[in-house]
DNA sequence: GTCTATAATCAGATAGAC
DNA sequence: GTCTATCTGATTATAGAC
């Protein structure tokens, strides 16, 4: 637990060499395949180096997040305030690695007090921005917000590509089409057929 | 891989014990920590058991769900049998061990072929048979099918549930008591109140 | 069917040389 | 910063006695 030593630069060029294996490493097969001999064979380091620049497996797995859950948000930021920001979320939940990569953070987190809190703190960060966005754009739509509160249009705008992704990754199908033109048609209605 | 000898019964004592064992191990803590040891210390009993009436690990994981699978596959026949089939199923996947449990089946059926053979095939088999109800059903409440075909139905009774004891399992709230609401207000108008 | 004993492998982590 | 060497403990799985 304690912290013997700390030498480590934060933009080291080794440090983002072990960032992006662990990634790798964890979309290909899981956060139980993160272990400091295979991030170092996928790096090309020894797993020793993997110790000096995180100290602890955990401080790497949590490393990881916190730089994706930063360039998640600049990206989301930049896509709310697009001319079309229903579909422009839409667009960025509708991404398969980014949901298996959130899956696996979500079992993981449930077994990692310090990981738990770091995701639950990003997540509520996430949403609020989108609810903010939201409660304007469905205002001007002229949705009715008590049968739809911004917050539930979030969460639905995000957590339907979640499901159907996960579903997806291991081979579930049924009613992915319908669900997916169930939501887009109802985008449509409001913010028309999509620019880009 | 293969099989050398083979003689549990499959009703033994032991072989419930360990699987009982193992189901509240994956629950407590993740599929992670269902090993070997920590199945038989739960158990009260030897690791060697576990090969012996399971041979792999992998077995022993397939067991588990197998078996809740068949349990809760009756649990919905009866819940959509049931005068008010909407309600029944939405009471039967608010249900937070439930949803832990699948998440930890979707995360390790990432990188277990046969266990994601096994999660497909029966999340198939749930599914037809929410959607053979809600056609029916459906049609009774005079909703209009084109907009929201039965088995997109089926998708939004079953994964909003998922999404939401999932994001509070790790802490995260915001939204959840709006999209329960606009889920629920839904059901009412189609079904009235709950009766039970 | 349950036990003891053990093989083979892999994990996280640290010490200390250079 | 990166290396070699090493400690400690956990894992799956099997062999063979009773």
């Amino acid at each position: 637990m304690a912290s013997p030593r700390r030498i480590a630069a934060p933009d080291a060029k080794t440090r983002t060499v072990l960032l992006d294996a662990a990634e790798r490493l964890m979309l290909e097969e899981g956060w139980a395949a993160v272990t400091g001999r295979r991030v170092a064979e996928k790096a090309g380091l020894r797993s020793q180096l993997v110790h000096y620049y995180f100290h602890t497996m955990d401080d790497l797995l949590l490393a990881v997040f916190r730089r994706r859950a930063e360039q998640g948000f600049k990206g989301q930021a930049k896509a709310l305030k697009s001319p079309q920001p229903l579909w422009a979320l839409w667009r960025i939940f509708n991404n398969p690695p980014f949901s298996v990569f959130t899956m696996e953070l979500f079992a993981l987190a449930n077994h990692r007090a310090k990981l738990r809190a770091e995701l639950a703190f990003h997540a509520e960060r996430f949403r609020a921005a989108q609810t903010e966005t939201f409660t304007k754009v469905l205002k001007e739509y002229g949705v009715d917000t008590h049968r739809m509160p911004p917050v539930a249009a979030a969460f639905l705008m995000t957590g339907v590509p979640g499901v159907l992704f996960m579903e997806q990754a291991v081979g579930i199908s049924a009613g992915h089409a319908e669900i997916v033109e169930v939501v887009e048609r109802y985008v449509r209605e409001l913010e028309g057929d999509p620019l880009t």
